[in-house]
DNA sequence: ATGGTTGAACCTCAA
């Protein structure tokens, strides 16, 4: 049964040896990466190939970057949002690929923290969502089985959250990024996620700064959106918190689908 | 609690 994984790891060299543990346990045949934090001459593609993955990477020096890790070639590579230029922040990456003899179009989305509400950071998240909405209609308008995971740094819904009252306009729950992944999600893609778990609370991310792991305060951020062609195969969605507790561990956790 | 922790790189930034 084909797997695909989406997984904010905070640096790829930090967190590689996690992500050894969690790919030979889970076998994903395809595994979207963020915040790799390295430039691409330092990425770990030999490592990464030896465990059976072609690799698309677009990359930056200690912020932000992006993978897309796949067991079979990845074709038809992407690394910008139409509006973005080539030089700017790595935080996209797309390519087509093949799983179990179907062909499937893929994306790695890092979208900005946007720091403080209110903050140019936060004026860029929000023109960071604009673009990928415009391109995610530009994709929807292919007709094919498609994946985009991430870190979307919104928490689409008060379920979503440990304590929606408090965090009601903070950053990750504020009305405005929320009503922009309303907008995504109603041009055509499904939160694979809460398609499949309407009613269940499960986090994908603890803030390391407020023992957010050892209280449960996180909020599920890290999505899988996928088209109506994959929607139509979808078997399972989980997400794997135990690599939360692990030693040295990323505020992330990984989240998986998988397809009949 | 206007703090706290983590990673990369630099003597601070971004998350």
């Amino acid at each position: 049964m084909p797997v695909i994984c989406t997984w904010n790891v905070n640096s790829i060299k930090a967190r590689l040896g996690h992500l050894e543990k969690v790919v030979n346990e889970t076998k994903p045949d395809v595994v979207l990466l963020q915040e790799l934090k390295c430039v691409a001459d330092q990425f770990p593609y030999e490592a990464i190939e030896n465990m059976g993955y072609n690799i698309a990477v677009s990359a930056q020096k200690s912020y932000n970057g992006v993978a897309i890790l796949s067991k079979s070639p990845i074709e038809d590579v992407r690394k910008v949002l139409p509006g973005d230029r080539e030089d700017e922040q790595a935080r996209y990456i797309e390519g087509f690929t093949n799983i179990d003899g179907y062909g499937l179009r893929v994306a790695s989305v890092y979208v900005p923290n946007g720091q403080e509400v209110g903050s140019d950071k936060f004026t860029y998240k929000l023109s960071f969502f604009k673009r990928l909405h415009g391109h995610i209609k530009d994709l929807l308008s292919y007709n094919e089985a498609m994946v985009l995971g991430g870190d979307y740094n919104v928490a689409p819904e008060e379920i979503d959250v440990y304590n929606p009252k408090s965090l009601d306009g903070t950053v990750c729950f504020h009305p405005e990024e929320r009503k922009w992944i309303r907008t995504i999600v109603n041009s055509g893609v499904y939160d694979a996620y809460r398609l499949m778990h309407p009613n269940k609370q499960e986090f994908s991310w603890w803030d390391y700064r407020t023992s957010g792991w050892q209280n449960n305060r996180g909020m599920r951020i890290d999505h899988l959106l996928i088209s109506p062609e994959s929607a139509d195969k979808l078997k399972n969605v989980w997400i794997d918190n135990k690599s939360r507790g692990w030693e040295k561990a990323s505020d992330h956790a990984p989240v998986f689908l998988s397809l009949e």
